[in-house]
DNA sequence: GAATCACTACTCGGATAGGGTGTGTCCGAGTATACATGG
DNA sequence: CCATGTATACTCGGACACACCCTATCCGAGTAGTGATTC
């Protein structure tokens, strides 16, 4: 999996105890946690193109979240980097040559394809159920002095 | 996912349609789905070191399942193909730059790293479940007459 | 003094190179078969 | 005729190129602020 996933995952979490008064910048946002500024602009570009962070351009300008946490999910924020395609793509293999049966025997999906995307399916609800605001909250839990020290940084210098 | 999971699963199905008494090669499994021979026999050739196929050389060489299909998951051949690895690796981005807090504050896990973990666990319980005699049992139930069709074809010429 | 306008500085957005992993191919190591040879 | 040794053909196994996508970077489009200019 794209390793943009888990930046953008903190860049959200991280724009959410900022608060939404002011947009923040891509670099500043990377600079954070020691990331190439332009490529975390590239991801936050990806989240801005599925609606779940709004950007402004020219001075003051910047990310801020589109929406609470509480309406993103893990799901969105995996869709909105990797793309909706499934991992497991079934090429139809059982139809190409010696082994294709006769034409129009293929009406019935194909088992494999079926039980491998159940296992996903299994996944992607997973990742739909859990919001982000249950990681923001599990994560307070165990550093609760986190939020402060991230909304101390971003407003200093 | 690499496409190599996909001829592997489909590759065993056959191994088992066809019957353990003699061993098929790598050539005639690719020769009927029209796949590169070379490059399926790399895929098999994992599937050999993770010790669910068995393989012999010479003439009357070539592949045969190890065992039988109700004791092969999904998760077997798909880890024999794609490694162990998690597809959502924490890179633990949070000890990095200013955003770092005070050491030996990270003796919890990440909390986004859990939660992507938790899903992860959620597919590969559900491949783990799921045995390639289920996938079999199904398919020939939709499809009743390939079984004796793909055991006619490689017992041929 | 206030309004207008041009200028500047700053940020996002998409277009542009580089590297690593999957994809595809090739040749050598090893073995069962077939055959020639000798008893 | 039977046993033995040898040559041979065939297959797996790993080493070797190629391509595509992720990674990383740069420059242009657009905007808010600032200052000068004019009424």
């Amino acid at each position: 999996m794209s390793e943009g996933v888990e930046w953008a995952l903190h860049s959200c979490l991280n724009l959410a105890w900022i608060g939404p008064e002011r947009a923040v910048t891509a670099a500043r946002l990377a600079a954070y946690h020691d990331l190439p500024a332009a490529y975390l602009n590239k991801q936050l570009q990806a989240l801005s193109r599925a609606g779940i962070v709004g950007s402004v351009s020219g001075p003051k300008g910047g990310f801020r979240l589109a929406r609470p946490l509480d309406r993103i999910s893990l799901m969105d924020v995996v869709t909105a980097i990797e793309g909706p395609e499934e991992a497991f793509r079934c090429t139809e293999i059982r139809q190409q040559g010696p082994g294709a049966g006769p034409a129009g025997a293929y009406t019935a999906g194909c088992a494999i394809a079926e039980a491998m995307a159940k296992a996903e399916l299994a996944w992607r609800r997973e990742l739909a159920a859990r919001t982000l605001d249950d990681v923001r909250e599990r994560a307070e839990r165990q550093a609760p002095e986190a939020p402060d020290r991230i909304r101390r940084w971003f407003a200093g210098a």
